[in-house]
RNA sequence: GCGCCUGUAGCUCAGUGGAUAGAGCAUCGCCUUGCGGUGGCGGGAGUCGCAAGUUCAAGUCUUGCCAGGCGCACCA
């Protein structure tokens, strides 16, 4: 008779942390344990320096209290039956998986094992492409953080609603439907309207000072547009058409699913006009003939209840001009405008916005600004009460990242300095086939440019991914298309070929009654704690906003897995029966899907064969 | 001038106030003709920009300097 598997339910790491979290030490129960991965997970899975902190109270040395906590905590886990081994080491609690529970933990879905929710509503905004613009590669950076961001937020806040701030609106338009009128290209438009569009807008922005009252036409063509004039709609309405068009091509093209809502620049026009009035009314701002600004020094100290802080980095923040001297409504207050209808109509707790990291200072005023706002009565009368409270500076976050060029003498120069992303794609694609014909020479093309374009985007994005957003980065596609070192390409390397084993074993999963009498290796075990503690990087990435602790986490993961299976033995070889073929297989299957799970949070779709 | 960001190995970068500061590339060696070796193991390489401070504990927090980058008003 076999026996049977333990009738202990699966405890995933969320929970389990929240169960020893629960626990307090006799004698300190106002400190919390504050269990923590430790650095090293040799060590454990969790560890506590609560003796350090408790140590002042008591008297003791934190060496000795901590071996009287573990008392303690040995009873707690005992009681609550929690499949646990804890040892005080020095001053540390350490805590790790019993032996007993490895088993289990394998045929278990550790995937499922994800955060706790927030039921916040969240606002994510990314992409920020602009109407008659093509995406470039800077854009690369913003989809990239934004579609990873998506993903992982998605999984602590199940009220994330994503937003793509489309540059549909402005005097730009003015210069556009001026230059359409004077100078298209029918053939050419009709051919590609974007790229007649952009060489458009160029033309028509370099006749500033060639062509007398330039800003006086462009004004009228905008003010028309803004008013309504049946023309010049239709013709914005179609620039939009296409441009939706062109940008759900570069979309799809990279990979990245489309946002929930599309509110272009346009959309907060009223909110605009509304908050015009409103800082009117009650003279929020300082006039300068037409122009409407705020005194970012004057406001930190009428600010009631700001704190010193804040207060004292508010005061650094300047002038911000809201209303420009020709009337026109500025970037800063489009953004104030913004988080006012978010938090109104969308009931939007916490809002996230992705952009280059050069707009900072313009964030910093338009959140001080609303924040403030947020804090009048007569905001709360106007806007409502629930509207202001949702607007909190600790809460409009704005995550900005570092420029990105390609490695000197491998720019594409065709268009100028700027490089478009399909041709950052392109140029991506090409290293990538080569490392592929190296190692691949008899791969029929077709099959060679579809593994290529994999590499190229999971490359790509590793390489931008794998780094805090604030790095400026220099790419050199063949050094990030790379099959060894820490690279996109490495992962999904370890992927297909664990995978391929998975194959050729004939694994479907199905079979686990043999796991039973497995005997897992240290190795092993090592591997099951990281793919147990995965939920902890999770929640930290998704409190910080960054996606680069997912890619170290799947690449330690990958390191590990690599690691323990050149050095055991030759799994295939061995018999059908043999418990420790059911066990690596479990095992290879556990960790593919928890490299596929990772890497799509970063936005990285697995292949089967590389 | 003011503000923000950055400064960690030769290079590119990770690094939750906590245990011996880690990867990749480069470099020097070793294992392995392999279930997908494009792998794995190891060596050398660090005053964590400098200096004070807070703390039982600082690469991490605070302050001051130094260096680089970016903003600073009606572009987005």
């Amino acid at each position: 008779m076999k026996p049977k598997p333990s009738p202990a339910k699966f405890i995933g790491y969320t929970d389990l942390v929240r169960r020893l979290t629960d626990w307090r030490a006799l004698g300190h129960p106002d400190i919390p344990p504050d269990w923590q991965t430790p650095p090293d997970m040799s060590r454990g899975i969790l560890t506590s320096n609560l003796a350090f902190r408790a140590a002042k109270e008591s008297g003791k040395n934190p060496a000795t209290l901590a071996s009287e906590l573990m008392e303690g905590l040995v009873a707690y886990i005992s009681t609550h039956r929690l499949p646990l081994e804890c040892q005080a080491v020095g001053p540390y609690l350490n805590v790790r998986l019993s032996q007993s529970s490895y088993i289990e933990l394998l045929g278990a879905n550790l995937i499922e094992n994800t955060l706790e929710h927030d039921s916040e509503r969240v606002m994510l905004e990314y992409i920020g492409a602009n109407v008659a613009k093509r995406l470039h590669a800077g854009h690369m950076r913003n989809l990239n953080i934004g579609d990873s961001l998506r993903r992982i937020l998605e999984l602590k806040y199940p009220n994330l609603v994503t937003d793509n701030h489309w540059g549909d609106w402005g005097v730009q338009f003015g210069v556009l439907l001026w230059a359409y009128k004077h100078n298209v290209d029918k053939a050419a438009y009709r051919a590609s309207p974007i790229d007649e569009l952009q060489r458009l807008y160029v033309w028509g922005s370099s006749q500033e000072g060639k062509v007398d009252d330039w800003a006086v036409q462009v004004r009228d063509e905008f003010v028309m547009l803004e008013q309504g004039d049946a023309g010049n709609r239709a013709r914005w309405e179609e620039f939009v058409t296409v441009s939706k068009r062109e940008l759900s091509h570069d979309l799809a093209l990279f990979g990245v699913p489309p946002t929930d809502l599309e509110q272009g620049e346009s959309f907060y026009e009223a909110d605009m006009a509304s908050l015009r009035e409103f800082m009117d009314e009650r003279e929020l701002w300082h006039a300068e003939g037409e122009a409407r600004y705020v005194d970012f020094d004057e406001l930190s100290q009428i600010w009631q209840g700001i704190d010193k802080p804040l207060a004292a980095r508010v005061r650094t923040f300047g002038r911000c001009y809201l209303i420009s001297t020709n009337g026109y409504t500025t970037y800063a207050f489009r953004d104030v405008a913004v988080r006012l209808q978010w938090a109104r109509d969308h009931k939007i707790d916490r809002a996230v916005t992705v952009t280059d990291k050069t707009q900072a200072h313009n964030f910093d005023q338009a959140f001080a600004l609303i924040c403030y706002l947020a804090t009048l009565p007569a905001f709360a009368k106007r806007y409502g009460t629930a509207t202001a409270e949702r607007l909190r500076w600790d809460r409009l976050v704005h995550i900005g990242y570092g420029f990105l060029q390609l490695a000197s003498g491998k720019m594409s120069t065709r268009l100028g300095n700027v490089l478009r992303l399909p041709e950052l794609v392109g140029e991506v694609s090409r290293a990538a086939a080569t490392a592929i014909t190296a190692r691949a020479p008899e791969l029929p093309a077709a099959e060679r440019d579809a593994r290529a374009r994999a590499v190229a985007l999971a490359s790509l994005k590793w390489a931008d991914l794998n780094r805090d957003p604030l790095t400026d980065v220099t790419l050199d596609p063949e050094a990030i298309t790379r099959f060894e070192g820490n690279t996109g390409t490495y992962q999904l390397y370890t992927y297909a070929r664990l995978r391929s084993v998975l194959r050729r074993a004939g694994f479907d999963g199905s079979d686990r009654s043999s796991l039973v009498e497995a005997e897992l290796t240290a190795d092993q075990c090592q591997i099951i704690d990281r793919l147990y503690v995965m939920p902890g990087v999770l929640k930290v990435a998704a409190d910080e906003y960054r996606p680069n602790l997912v890619a170290s986490y799947v690449y330690e993961l990958a390191e590990a897995a690599n690691r323990w299976y050149v050095a055991s033995p030759k799994i295939l070889e061995l018999g059908l029966d043999d418990p420790a073929r059911a066990a690596s297989l479990r095992l290879i299957d556990q960790v593919t899907r928890q490299l596929a799970f990772g890497l799509n949070l970063l936005g990285i779709q697995t292949v089967e064969e590389l």
